[in-house]
DNA sequence: TTGAATTAGTAAAACGTTTTACTTTATTGC
DNA sequence: GCAATAAAGTAAAACGTTTTACTAATTCAA
């Protein structure tokens, strides 16, 4: 019933407890414990299936070997799916990753960084919102590892890995010039991050630099947090606007919604009219005709937060931060 | 720097652990602590930031507040919505979540129950797959709440919170008939657990009702974590048989594959031939036309896990085991 | 007035590890 | 033959809490 305790282990095996420890953390060469010692308790662990107590063992050594991983919304694609990739190649290095969403609420994401502050998670993967910035330089002050991902704070100093959220969005509206359009619209949130204003940056520069004339009235800041059929309704309104011949979604659930919109209101995608979403999704690709997509290169955001978390962790000096921008792939279907 | 421990709080308010201990507990009212010290010590820990380190309190008390959560796929919607759900509600009664995919895989799977294990989560919700009975049963022997949820393992004597499958997929079937169709497909994966078992009885039982004879050819096992490009192959070879005239997906994967297959040989859905989907995704509804899916109650699923779960960690005895079986929405979409 | 009960609080053990500093015995070098 | 070194192992402190059992002072009841 009761769990079986390191201790148990050294009264079965007739030696210390510190012996057993060595052993478990493959430390006997090292502390010079017999081959036949070493044997002996290793068998007793292996048939009585003895597993230390992490939590006994994080709070001797204050490491927990448990990354916390802080993302916006656990149900949206973007997000389960760079989880699954960390998720993935921190368990081959011996990582367990604990994930949670803020619902883009300021309050849910300190209380989460609380909960695993005081969890003692060795290092922090964030996708990080605006208003948290004094807990954040909280844990960096206090030496955390912290990485952010996907989205930037101007005011932390801290590594972060993205995509090229400008030029990608730069390249979208290129490629909608390219095929001749003319009034292009953005459906962005009006989420103050920085990867959302670059790819709001990147729509206006594009204009810009071919002389299209920026226009506010073919922009559209959904509230982050909105219900999706009031989302609907603005887009639907934005769209009632017949010039526009060219949308840009900004995110993936917006493009949904777009398309939801398209739907009901039986507007066909075509020569006439263009729509390109941010990050990809399942649903794009099935559409008829395709979604064109800007394709963020989750596999490599991954790899990458995950090797300078890695690094960071096994050092003892912090290192350089770094901030890998990624390009974005432009992914046309149709 | 270091981060504060309830000693300092007890230095600085000038009193011993044991009382800032009860007062961080809501224990000082019955331990008659005085008014007066419980509000310097407040004060003394809104102001100081400090927070009770969890491990410690864990390797204390022996709980942790943290619910395990087991599925196949985090990055699979249904899986990722449910997760949400869960978390969510979880969340406001004050447990947090930890989850971790198991890819299928019986040996990660057993590594991560293990994992729960060690780090002494206080309850278990598994979407269990075949071949950790030995583990779950161990778990429950050493008196741990554990809830299935979606899938079910007919060995194991536990609560479970699923949908009805037999009845989603018989409705299915029997509107496809209603339909007039008459050579139903069944795309489904050789996963041996109940659930699609119980699909796939669901598709036999509304065949032989109906009088119609069960055709073999009709049935394809797709291997379960096989290449998609594969199994798209397979789908492909399943509907060169021209006489097909309906198809049932019985995951919402599948579906997936399905209809990038019917993109690809360029075949349409319409009044000749008819497809529905288990499990809803958000490709559904946007593709035209709208493809008619098996809706799990997520919602509900969500709601009955963690209430059997609270439940059960809230009762010193063991509640009876329940069986929630909860009816799966047909939505019919064109 | 005294013994019991209440109030206000505390000392110390316990949870299960890791790790430091130590002991004892055997081996080596000269 | 003896000091120094190596080999094999251990006792006990520490990590930060909770909780049990205790003390001391005050109040109460008869």
């Amino acid at each position: 019933m009761k769990s079986l305790s390191i201790k148990d282990i050294a009264v079965k095996a007739n030696v210390s407890i510190t012996t057993v420890s060595f052993i478990i953390n493959g430390k006997a060469k090292e502390k010079s414990i017999s081959e036949a010692v070493i044997e002996k308790v290793e068998k007793i662990i292996a048939e009585s299936g003895y597993k230390p107590n992490q939590i006994a063992r994080s709070l001797r050594t204050g490491n927990s070997n448990i990354i916390g991983l802080i993302i916006e919304d656990i149900s949206n694609s973007f997000f389960s799916r760079i989880a699954r990739l960390i998720e993935d190649k921190a368990y081959k290095k011996g990582y367990k990753i604990i994930y949670s969403s803020t619902e883009n609420s300021v309050d849910k994401a300190k209380e989460l960084i609380n909960m695993f502050k005081s969890r003692k998670v060795d290092a922090y993967i964030i996708s990080p919102i605006k208003g948290i910035e004094e807990d954040i330089q909280m844990l960096l002050e206090d030496g955390n590892p912290v990485i952010f991902f996907d989205r930037n704070l101007p005011d932390i100093n801290t590594s972060y890995v993205g995509a090229d959220h400008f030029n990608a969005s730069y390249q979208s509206i290129q490629s909608f010039i390219d095929q001749g359009k003319k009034n292009i619209a953005l459906v962005t949130t009006d989420i103050n991050v920085e990867q959302i204003v670059e790819r709001y940056d990147g729509y206006k520069k594009a204009l810009e630099d071919n002389g299209i004339k920026y226009d506010e009235n073919l922009v559209l800041k959904i509230h982050f947090n909105q219900e999706e059929s009031e989302t609907i309704e603005q887009i639907k309104q934005l769209l009632a606007n017949k010039k526009i011949d060219a949308v840009l979604f900004a995110t993936n659930y917006l493009a949904i919604s777009g398309l939801k919109v398209l739907k009901q209101i039986n507007k066909k995608i075509g020569d006439d009219f263009a729509v390109i979403a941010y990050d990809d999704h399942e649903a794009f690709e099935l559409h008829t005709p395709g979604i064109s997509t800007v394709q963020q290169p989750l596999e490599e955001i991954a790899e990458n937060v995950i090797k300078l978390i890695l690094k960071q962790l096994s050092s003892k000096t912090k290192p350089e931060n770094q901030q890998v921008i990624i390009p974005a792939k432009l992914i046309i279907r149709d």
